[in-house]
DNA sequence: AATATTAATCGTATATTGACGATTAACGAT
DNA sequence: ATCGTTAATCGTCAATATACGATTAATATT
């Protein structure tokens, strides 16, 4: 059983990761994490080629999926290297169905 | 096989339809509509009960999400009747399937 | 017709977002 | 130790979001 402040926090938790999804560029970010081979990096660089922005901005946007738990960031060297959080859609997943059923 | 114009609307539209669910109290709009019992009403004073913000302010949320494809409106005289749309979370369900499988 | 109820819209103030270029910090290679 | 590469942060500007009270519009009731 939840209690209200539970639910509370669910809903500000859904917010936040639904505002972290709200804008192409990050969904493009997170679509292209999540297909990512194995055995490719994924290191910051990439991803200002694949996006029509600026670097500054490829990393404001990394930064905004990293503080709201989509991605996490593995410093290499230089370089920083980043992926999606583990199990991160299915508990986003999780999120809406509490939602659908109180 | 998808085009880069089609992948494109599907990122613009899930990112419109989580920036509608990026707010804790539109979440908590959803959250009401979707355990609504059926025979009851969900006109704009209940929600405006149910939350702790002006009436004006949710009139403003509640258009966010109806602009956004979550819900709509029914005219019954003097009130309007707010309810999910159909299958609206099977929708945004298979457009966050669609970015984890290219 | 006058009044009450309901909900949308308007106007406004403040906060946040999204973009950029410039700068900084951290590391590798020379 | 200097230089080049990589990515985060800073400062800034314009646009958008969020909240409110006041007003308007539409309908129901008297």
């Amino acid at each position: 059983m939840k209690t209200d402040k539970n639910k509370d926090n669910d809903r500000k938790k859904l917010a936040q990761l639904s505002k972290a999804l709200s804008h192409p560029y990050r969904v493009q970010i997170i679509e292209i994490l999540s297909n990512l081979p194995s055995d490719k990096q994924c290191m910051v660089s990439s991803l200002v080629d694949q996006l029509p922005i600026a670097q500054s901005t490829v990393s404001q946007h990394l930064k905004i999926l990293k503080e709201a738990g989509w991605i996490k960031g593995r410093i290499e060297g230089p370089k920083v290297c980043y992926c999606l959080e583990k199990n991160i859609f299915e508990d986003y997943q999780q999120l809406i169905d509490n939602i659908q059923n109180n």
